[in-house]
DNA sequence: TTGACATATGTTATATGCAACATATAATAT
DNA sequence: ATATTATATGTTGCATATAACATATGTCAA
């Protein structure tokens, strides 16, 4: 494999995206819908300014789109590619958590 | 998937640990050999306590072992896992950098 | 135009992460 | 015992991340 500097750079930018509960419940939460951000703060319960705030997040770093409708926002997995890496480490941990050994 | 709260816990910690340039190149460093500390700031010219503190964390989580011989400390890959996992994200990046879609 | 609702932004305080540096511990040889 | 090498730990300063809260902007209806 190439470890290129310039993409370990961006992965780490990633990686640090995905290090917040709240942005990857936000991440599951879309997986099967858009969602408004009001759905996001009702189903999540997490505080409005906190659910736009991580959402901006996730925008800035193309992980859902967006698009206005009206007084509402929508808000899109742009990425099932992601999740997918996400499930593989929430399977990883989970793992970990039961004391398994890793699979190979 | 079954997106417990507990399981996204421990996913946020890894990531967190995953979210560090130096910690990333040790763990692709320690792909094909386990390899002592100095042999890690030797070829990854990272100073030695940096490389120290960084190796404590990854053994903390759990993503490498370690074995005393001597006056050498040698760490060894405890995950190949993670590791897929890392170059998942790599490739990932990779295509955003290239501007190209996401792969389904 | 005013009010109600949806969303975003700004501010502050606190917490966390990190590198850099100094220093400590451990192992071995002399 | 002391020196030398290998590794680990502690401290400080700085940058960044976060939640909480207040406030601003935008949209639409009456």
């Amino acid at each position: 494999m190439d470890v290129n500097d310039a993409l370990i750079d961006e992965a780490v930018k990633i990686y640090k995206v995905l290090s917040n509960k709240n942005r990857i419940k936000i991440l599951y939460f879309l997986e099967n819908h858009e969602a408004d951000v009001s759905s996001i703060v009702d189903h999540l319960s997490i505080d409005q300014p906190v659910v736009s705030h991580q959402l901006a997040i996730l925008y800035q770093y193309q992980l859902v789109t967006k698009t206005k409708q009206g007084k509402h926002m929508y808000y899109c997995l742009d990425d099932p590619h992601i999740l997918k890496m996400v499930d593989a480490m929430l399977g990883h941990v989970s793992h970990e958590i039961k004391g398994e050994p890793h699979q190979y």
